[in-house]
RNA sequence: GGACCGGUAGCUCAGCUGGAUAGAGCAACUGCCUUCUAAGCAGUAGGUCAUUGGUUCGAAUCCAAUCCGGUUCACCA
């Protein structure tokens, strides 16, 4: 046929169908039915820190900090699988000049609102202040410049900074009093979107180990200090530029407390590995964060890794706060869980279900289908959020997933494979077939996923696994299989393609329920 | 301007260590619920893989140039 044309797929495919012996996937899944194992491969003994989430104080979470930390938590768990040992870390951003210019504002501008959502608006009320001041002054004859330094909201905002390093007690106070409110804020979304952490840093107590490593790095000549007082890193050679690494004043920048960071988890944690989810606006940053510590000869300079993320998108352009286009991550979240209700109640499958068990299961699909949607996609791209698209429990979605796993359990409540071992000289169908195949591959997507960082791959097995058994589901009866053996084969391949989903959906951080 | 990232179906994305007729999902159109959950399955239609050149028996994939989009190059974080 077509001139004789045999391609070496045609041969091996042919070699495959025909001699493979059927006891061969026989034994395969003994084994794994009895034995699941992943990650076979992983390097076991190697420690790796992911870092992720990183908020800052003076704003509510938003969907980008979503993607983060889904990202994160998602890594670390596949690292897990993958045979590494794991520990999850959050800095959070709690002090420098942004930190005094919310704190400016409030103090200015405050009528009484507390809470993490409200601290973020005195931030951008402080830039609307200093932006007119600034406008004041060039109206004066003032260059822009000399305007941008002198606006006094600004000044006051370096003074406070001065004083906060300085420990002044009034500057103190605010500072506690106005990260308390947003704490709070954070502790109930990443209950709610169960995100957890092993350790959590504060950069207002490790900026003053990166500012007495700066003072080795001077002594050691890594550094230099300019004539004003501030002091500064040479990367021109390295095909970078200078960079500042602690202002004139004697405070420190964001980098300065990276690199006491990057040395304190070292000393604390030892790991080999250390993993910062950050997104991709930051690639210098961490070019520059990785030559320092090189320079600066810390231990295992060489382990740390930058994931940088693509920022997410509207499908309207970028979100916006002055145009209040920021998808704010409380709101997002119970949208998806209001709608998993709805969904639920139109197909009423669940009629049974008690009021607590309803709201579990709108949890688990709503939140579901949010993590599914930003994780299916690779990391270092970009990605468009289509708040309708990702509402959609149909097609290439978390939901998807999970109604599958619910048929399955569906049909093991009544039957549940039993001893019997005549299955094991059954012929395979084609069908029946790729199911074991492809529930092979599982191990190998984990290695995978491990060595890219990139839990799309576990995401696309997960989909693939789920839309291959809902061909065989249609196609073969399970319980009312031909024969007694082929029932036995049957369920025995349903119970691994639960438990593969339900492993693989959990490493994304997302639940699989018994009925939906 | 320098550096880095991206451009694949109407839309959102896979594929990119070179190899089969470039794949999914959504949207559109056809079928399938008296049989284990139709949040499903089967099918139709839709592509000059940004452009041009090069390497190769063979390029969406590698190289170069060009065009378009993004990020970054702060005494912000």
């Amino acid at each position: 046929q077509n001139g004789g044309f045999f391609t070496a797929y045609n041969v091996i495919k042919g070699f495959l169908n025909l001699t493979i012996a059927d006891s061969y996937w026989n034994t395969l899944l003994e084994e794994h039915y009895y034995n699941p194992t992943y990650g076979k491969a992983g390097p076991n003994g190697q420690k790796v820190m992911v870092e992720y989430a990183s908020p800052n104080t003076n704003k509510p979470l938003h969907l980008g900090h979503l993607r983060n930390i889904f990202l994160g938590w998602s890594i670390a768990e596949i690292l897990k699988a993958a045979g590494y040992e794991v520990v999850k870390s959050c800095i959070v951003n709690d002090r420098g000049i942004h930190i005094c210019k919310s704190m400016i504002a409030w103090l200015r501008y405050s009528n009484g609102q507390k809470g993490d959502h409200f601290v973020g608006d005195y931030y951008v009320k402080f830039n609307y202040a200093y932006k007119a001041e600034v406008e004041t002054l060039m109206a004066a004859g003032k260059t822009k410049e000399q305007a941008e330094k002198e606006a006094p909201i600004m000044q006051a905002a370096q003074q406070m900074l001065v004083d906060w390093e300085a420990g002044k007690p009034e500057v103190i106070d605010l500072w506690k009093q106005m990260n308390g409110w947003v704490y709070d804020g954070f502790a109930a979304t990443y209950d709610a979107i169960g995100a957890d952490f092993d350790i959590t840093y504060y950069e207002s107590n490790t900026y003053l180990l990166g500012k007495k490593t700066v003072q080795e790095g001077l002594e050691k000549g890594v550094f230099y200090k300019k004539e004003d007082g501030s002091v500064w890193i040479d990367l021109t050679a390295d095909g970078l530029d200078e960079k500042l690494v602690q202002r004139k004043d004697g405070t420190s920048v964001y980098i300065t407390q990276d690199i006491g960071l990057a040395q304190q988890k070292y000393e604390e944690y030892g790991m080999d590995q250390s993993i910062y989810v950050v997104g991709d606006e930051q690639n210098y940053h961490f070019k520059v964060l990785k030559l320092i510590a090189e320079k600066l000869q810390l231990p295992k300079a060489d382990g740390i890794y930058h994931l940088s993320y693509g920022m997410v998108e509207l499908p309207t352009g970028k979100m916006k706060s002055r145009e209040g286009t920021v998808v704010d991550a409380d709101d997002l979240v119970a949208e998806m869980v209001a709608i998993a209700e709805v969904n639920t109640k139109e197909l009423g499958k669940v009629d049974d279900f008690t009021d607590i068990e309803l709201s579990e299961l709108y949890n688990i699909i709503g939140l579901g289908a949010l993590k599914f949607y930003l994780l299916r996609v690779d990391p270092q791209k970009k990605m468009i959020f289509n708040p309708e698209e990702s509402i959609d429990i149909h097609g290439f979605t978390g939901p998807f997933v999970q109604y599958t796993h619910a048929r399955i359990k569906s049909i093991l409540r009544k039957e549940a494979p039993s001893d019997a071992s005549d299955w094991m000289n059954e012929p395979l169908l084609p069908l029946e077939k790729s199911m074991l195949v492809f529930l092979e591959q599982f191990p190998s997507v984990i290695e995978q996923a491990a060595t890219e960082h990139n839990p799309s791959a576990v995401a696309g097995y997960v989909f693939k696994l789920a839309q291959l058994f809902n061909s065989f589901y249609t196609q073969h009866q399970i319980s009312r299989a031909e024969t007694p053996a082929k029932k036995e084969l049957r369920l025995r391949i349903a119970v691994m393609t639960a438990h593969v989903l339900s492993a693989g959906m959990g490493m994304l951080g997302i639940r699989v329920p018994e009925k939906m």
